[in-house]
DNA sequence: CCATTTTATTGACCGAGGTCAATGACTTTG
DNA sequence: CAAAGTCATTGACCTCGGTCAATAAAATGG
């Protein structure tokens, strides 16, 4: 447990204002989208100056990643779900659907867009995505060691395994960002993932050269 | 070779102001970099008003599309080179090599971060990275469906793995960029490729199942 | 050669993200 | 309790990408 710290008030009134402009923020984008709402609509809406909302954010697109911290959690609450699975390969399907479902549900591709944009941006450097520490590479990373001692999976670093399927991943939400949608994430994730990107964890015995 | 149009003092004068712009853009970007030149900035310079940029561009970042266009014809000219490898994998790294250095040479990180935002931007249409015209596709492709031939490849729709293969290396285009070129693009790159994106194409003996 | 139509060009203007010096509410110190 | 210090808050202001009605120059056609 976190040792709890005596809140000042000033601190209790700083928290109850970024909450408020993450609220009416998050509220707004969703009825209206990213890119129909200003910075001046949510803290009127949120009842504070647009100078408060640069105390709390860097940026308009910090909210998104504010949001994209959740999928965190997520991935945490269906480990054990992914984790009943009998084998890797299984495990790793389980995983990409999960994930697949949370963006599908959860995100969107407008979303994701704005995530890769802030993160892809100048003077940024919030690095969300590329984190070895996130819940998703420990995961992954933890099925594929366990595949790697039953010979389910090829042998290699299983954090860079895990770096590198995650980033062929990636490929595809850039292209289903960059398509507008267009793609259907679950079923083409789904056949890109078991199709491509397994084949490349899969153990397969040795070729004669 | 193309018909001659009768050029129109019009059409000449039109041709000559986006010339200036686009040339004027693409030195001061190369100069001071994207964000640190305005519009104004490059119009004044190319002795224009800056509506006329407008006449000739969508957006600011449609320089850096055009920039981009360049790399199809790079694959063309690079085209004899790689079907001089023998076989389909040495041919797909030939490939890979060649993509890796144009990029490093040509493009740098920022230029990717910025095709990547202007191809995601909301209300944008003109696809370039996801176009099955472009000659990337048809060399990868045309590759694999050679490689398939003599069974070093695996079997599936060569269009299709070509894609795929493709969406991969976006994928890591993506962690390059995010990370603001810390990534070595031809080293890490190439390992990235071979180690692998490549092992997902090659045919492999059935297991036992 | 003049009248009409077409189209490249212009630059004032707008909207919105982001900045920052000034303010004042709260906290700490003596 | 008063003075000094800290820091959340404010909103006028700036910059810059992008728009568009008006204009000017060239093409067309009679």
């Amino acid at each position: 447990m976190v040792e709890k710290p005596p809140l000042s008030k000033r601190k209790l009134q700083a928290r109850e204002t970024r909450k408020r402009i993450l609220e009416s923020a998050l509220s707004l984008f969703r009825e209206k989208g990213f890119d129909q709402v200003s910075i001046d609509e949510i803290t009127s809406a949120a009842g504070v100056s647009k100078g408060s909302f640069y105390t709390y954010f860097q940026t308009k697109s910090d909210i998104i990643i504010e949001e994209f911290r959740l999928i965190d959690d997520y991935y945490q609450k269906k480990e054990s779900a992914i984790m009943r699975s009998p084998e890797a390969v299984s495990r790793l399907i389980a995983f990409t659907k999960y994930q697949l479902d949370y963006i599908h549900k959860n995100l969107g591709f407008r979303t994701l867009s704005i995530l890769y944009i802030n993160q892809m941006s100048a003077f940024y450097d919030q690095k969300i995505l590329a984190n070895r520490e996130r819940t998703l590479v420990r995961l992954v990373s933890k099925i594929i060691a366990d595949g790697q001692a039953s010979e389910h999976i090829r042998q290699g670093d299983p954090i860079e395994l895990a770096e590198w399927m995650n980033r062929c991943m990636r490929g595809f939400f850039l292209d289903w960002a960059i398509s507008k949608g267009s793609l259907d994430i679950r079923k083409d994730g789904m056949r890109f993932f078991s199709e491509f990107v397994l084949p490349a964890l899969i153990a397969h015995p040795a070729r004669q050269s």
